[in-house]
RNA sequence: GCCGGGAUAGGGUAGCUUGGUUAUCCUAGGGGACUGUGGAUCCCUUGACUCGGGUUCAAAUCUCGGUCCCGGCCCCA
């Protein structure tokens, strides 16, 4: 027998739908907020990820030579793609560019609860301006999601790197070693944090200073504590958010995310629930666009980890039931199952999910089986009936009859639906 | 890549410590009884020891390795 790939999954229907309809409230929802979706493809030329990511990624990436001998990868994250289809065809579109995508992304790493190696991401970025304003409508638009699917443990952190950046600077932390620091920083990996610093020369106090500033946590008025055009900047963030009704965050300078290319703004959501990989968002403000060869532009985007949001659902009990078919179509007698297939085509192109028995079932086994599948009514046909051109259409939960005309059967049934 | 725990029909399980006839039970799937109306009941049936090597007269059981799953570390673009 074959086996799955280690750390892919295979969605049955019932999952599949669950599924389907989370999506369909994250689609709706970024809608709401002017986002249109795109698609990008799901491998890409390998360079992308490495420009974007830095080489080190190349452990985790599924990266292969296709025929044409190319270097290609599969993506590991969508931003890349995002920035790339603007660069290559979108960059005279007119600002703000808001976009969203959802889909599949792929790591090549150590499957864990939350973490597999094919993944699903949703995703939006915002291109356009470097300003609070830009800033705070994303931040909203990714709680909105986040609430639009019904989590309620969970919390949104913001922070901004260029506080932090600013301190390391003028405590004398050269460029070069910025990254490093703000890494373990960024882990509360103090110790290590501080050696590095001394090595550095930063004194005491300075040190002492960069602790408080990551460890400044809390609502809007803790940043009346952060000096400088980040802490103002921040202040303002939280003022439009404040104004939209966002009131789930708090601001936490401690959220760094290591990475190099973001710029100022960054925050992150996680759901407590979820243990190791309780993460559930993460985003912020970049310029990205350069790398790729276009023009430098300023964005901000996040991604959603669909398959960890949904874990995190489950945990606080939120199931989905399978919606079920409209009608299931019963004969009496087998000489009936050419009227019968008329009647259930007929149902189907008025947009009635309806289903007929194909297993050669006698009638009380077609009702057994389209009662236990969940449908909603049974359409029974029978002699009787038929004499007066009508069939029964029978509530499965109720159980309530009704016989009715077989011309007037779609709209009876859409009177029912 | 590292540490630990696992894997028995489609799903859930008993058996494993102490090797020994046809591998337990529930559920699900297919068929039938109930001759034009249900999730009930009864009967029949399908279906499993993760894979490979070793020890042994004999392995689901002991042993080694692979694969996959679960929890954690590392990583997390």
């Amino acid at each position: 027998m074959i086996q799955r790939p280690r750390g892919t999954r295979d969605f049955l229907p019932d999952e599949m739908e669950r599924r389907r309809h989370y999506e369909s409230v994250l689609r709706d929802t970024a809608e709401t907020f002017g986002f249109r979706e795109v698609q990008t493809p799901i491998f890409e030329e390998a360079e992308l990820f490495i420009l974007r990511s830095g080489p080190n990624i190349l452990n985790e990436l599924y990266a292969f030579k296709d025929k044409g001998d190319r270097d290609l990868a599969l993506r590991p994250e969508m931003t890349a793609s995002a920035m790339r289809m603007f660069v290559n065809g979108m960059s005279n579109e007119p600002r703000p560019i808001k976009m969203f995508y959802f889909g599949q992304c792929f790591r090549y790493e150590r499957p864990q609860s939350g973490r597999y190696r094919e993944f699903f991401q949703f995703g939006a970025e915002l291109i356009g301006n470097a300003n609070p304003e830009t800033d705070a409508e994303v931040i909203a638009m990714a709680a909105a999601l986040i609430a639009s699917l019904g989590l309620e443990g969970y919390r949104i952190r913001i922070g901004h790197i260029g506080v932090l950046r600013q301190k390391l600077s003028q405590a004398g932390v050269p460029s070069e070693r910025t990254a490093e620091v703000l890494q373990r920083l960024d882990k509360k990996m103090y110790d290590e944090a501080e050696s590095m610093m001394r090595g550095c020369g930063v004194s005491d106090e300075q040190i002492a200073e960069v602790f408080r500033l990551t460890e400044t946590v809390g609502g809007k008025e803790v940043l009346s504590e952060v000096p400088g055009e980040a802490g103002e900047y921040l202040s303002r963030v939280v003022d439009i958010l404040e104004a939209m009704g966002v009131a789930d965050i708090e601001v936490d300078l401690g959220v760094v995310r290591g990475l190099d290319y973001y710029t100022g703004m960054v925050f992150e959501a996680e759901a407590p629930s979820l243990g190791a990989e309780k993460q559930i968002c993460g985003g912020g403000s970049y310029t990205l666009s350069e790398l790729f060869g276009g023009e430098k532009v300023f964005s901000t985007g996040f991604a959603i980890g669909f398959d960890r949001i949904l874990l995190a659902l489950e945990n606080e009990g939120r199931t989905h039931s399978p919606r079920g078919l409209d009608a299931y179509v019963v004969t009496a007698s087998e000489d009936l199952r050419l009227k019968a297939s008329s009647i259930v085509s007929e149902l189907r192109g008025n947009g009635i999910r309806a289903d007929i028995d194909l297993m050669g079932r006698k009638m009380s086994k077609a009702m057994k089986h389209a009662a236990s599948s969940g449908a909603r009514y049974a359409v029974i046909l029978g002699t009787r009936e038929l004499e007066t051109d009508s069939v029964t259409v029978r509530d499965l939960s109720t159980g309530e009859q009704e016989l009715v005309g077989i011309p007037d059967l779609v709209s009876r049934m859409k009177d029912h639906l």
